[in-house]
DNA sequence: CTGAAAGCGCTAACAC
DNA sequence: GTGTTAGCGCTTTCAG
């Protein structure tokens, strides 16, 4: 029976004395099949431990898959920046694998814009989406309306919710602020002293939730650290930088400093300025080439990351799994690594 | 000539005037091609945007894989049992691939009975080999008797070099035992006092380069720490307990413990017994269920860890890339992860 | 409910 | 040097 070489699909049709057009039809659970014949079928593949070859599979079925991301236009932000590469890697290397991916951007922080955009999906063009999301009513509206229309949506690295997203592909972002409050707790060495906090806007969810996070966590474990209000620097260098070095100057007990969002250029200028680089404990997120720099010379002391290229590539395999019909696939949940300044890949 | 779908390489061979074959050749860098007739060719690739479709490449060509890995028999060691089931994973999903895995272990150790299983492997059954390598001369010698016969080595986790395997996959040690060191330092906030450092074995090239890493560390960045002569507690939570018991007693200034190895429930029992298990600075390697408690219960601070389902798939990877001749393939790094309470997965 | 047969896009003999 | 052709293993009409 078996030899050597693999069972096929025509193998398992002999041994249950089936056509091979029966046996797809119970390999795929489609219907039209009488319950003993699809048992015989069933054992047979059972018994010469048969395994579809995907690569046939995939070439007969000659599906081809169609999605669309839509990214913040955030030309300055470098972690966002590594999205769209990693996002333009998987589009080339999805040409083999029968899948086109289309990139768009939308204006930051207007959720106006992306909403019109994702109703743009919905001529039918794409057949799932992937959204760097804003927390807005307007576009929880257009996921919906994308829903109705059976287009899949995923948010990434930042979600709307509640939504009609199938699913979320980013860090838990309240654990992330909850590391980042580990960190800085026990790097600071026991000093007693107050706690700069920096987002981008707390309209972000992603940044809410890292404060959160770390709130929690500095009022269980580190009683003698206290948060000053957060700072809102905008994502921006230009508004970070004098923000820092005010709150130096107000805060001369400053023992350290978590960077929820980006414009960590201006913190840095702000910490290096004032001779604070090594003192205070700087804790931030998304490894770019600056926060590289940034902790090679020491006025970082830890990185929190999520991996784009890992949340790409989820969201392409969640969007394929969705096309395909599978209602219930959940993919790996995205990591929250840490780096210091020894373990930089 | 596009009409929506994707250029096949009848499309091209149409564009170039050229057969089917010809185009195949040029694709995959056979000879027997007129240069010119070549040129002609990639042109119309060039110009059609084609690109092979690899579900139908790998079914024509109809290749199929076999590799074996080899790993030590070391039942009570958690990593190692989770590198198996990664393993055992690989080889079930690597059916529907066309690639067959086959798993053996050896005397843990034991380069003699490493060395005869890898002879094993040269009856030409297995097309690549990976192993988790103890350092040995009878184990290098017996990869380059492999190597010889054009079986493919590469080794995982531990490495034998210089040997002719084509590539280790795993963590830079080095690296690993530097992190180590700056959170351990870190942690310690400023405490001046000794370090215990528990190896497996230092013959095992990955313990003895992450203390080569520490102890780097500690002496440039932390000179009021000073190191204990490595331990060695054979990865054996029974030998490794009372080690550290003993280090508790004779050196009331041990402010923190590196376990370079396993046996990490011998060091927390030693800790707890103590009344330590707060006070001392823990940190270890590989996020296995025990350790995940200990990280849980404070016991230990921080974990470093080497993802053994990522190792598995590189090796596969790239074994699978050496079969097919890609004689520079260069897997992607692994990564070294450090986990602390808050990031557990 | 089941089967026969025509591909999917590429590779590899084998002709010319 | 180049072209012809028979598959690879599965999916999918379309008949029965």
């Amino acid at each position: 029976m078996r030899r050597g070489r693999p069972a096929t699909a025509g193998d398992v049709a002999a041994a249950a004395g089936v056509s091979l057009a029966t046996v797809d039809r119970v390999l795929n659970g489609r219907p039209g099949v009488r319950s003993a014949t699809a048992e015989a079928v069933r054992e047979a593949v059972e018994r010469l431990g048969f395994r579809r070859d995907v690569a046939a599979a995939s070439l007969a079925r000659g599906r081809r898959y169609r999605f669309r991301f839509l990214v913040p236009r955030l030309p300055q932000n470098s972690f966002m920046q590594a999205v769209r590469r990693e996002i333009d890697a998987a589009a080339l290397g999805g040409l083999d694998h029968r899948t086109a991916i289309a990139v768009d951007d939308y204006a930051a922080f207007d959720p106006a814009d992306l909403a019109r955009r994702l109703d743009a999906c919905r001529r039918g063009e794409a057949m799932g989406v992937a959204v760097v999301a804003v927390d807005a009513p307007e576009v929880r509206a257009a996921v919906a309306r994308l829903a109705d229309e059976g287009v899949a949506v995923v948010t990434m690295v930042s979600d709307a919710s509640p939504s009609r997203r199938t699913c979320f592909i980013g860090p838990d972002n309240v654990a992330a602020g909850r590391v980042a409050a580990t960190l800085l707790g026990r790097f600071g060495g026991g000093r007693r002293g107050r706690i700069l906090t920096v987002a981008g806007r707390m309209t972000l969810r992603d940044h809410a939730e890292r404060r959160l996070g770390f709130a929690q966590v500095v009022e269980r474990d580190f009683p003698h650290l206290s948060l000053l209000p957060v700072a809102e620097g905008l994502d921006d260098w230009s508004v970070t930088g004098p923000m820092v070095a005010e709150a130096l100057r107000a805060a001369p007990d400053l023992v350290g400093i978590y960077s929820m969002g980006a414009g960590n250029r201006g913190i840095v200028a702000a910490l290096v300025a004032a001779g604070r680089g090594a003192d205070v404990v700087a804790i931030g997120h998304e490894l770019t080439p600056f926060m590289r720099e940034a902790l090679l010379s020491g006025t970082f002391d830890a990185c929190i990351n999520q991996d784009p290229g890992d949340e790409v590539r989820r969201a392409v395999q969640t969007l394929r799994a969705l096309a395909d019909g599978d209602r219930d696939f959940r993919p790996d949940p995205v990591r929250i690594d840490i780096y210091v300044k020894d373990n930089l890949p």
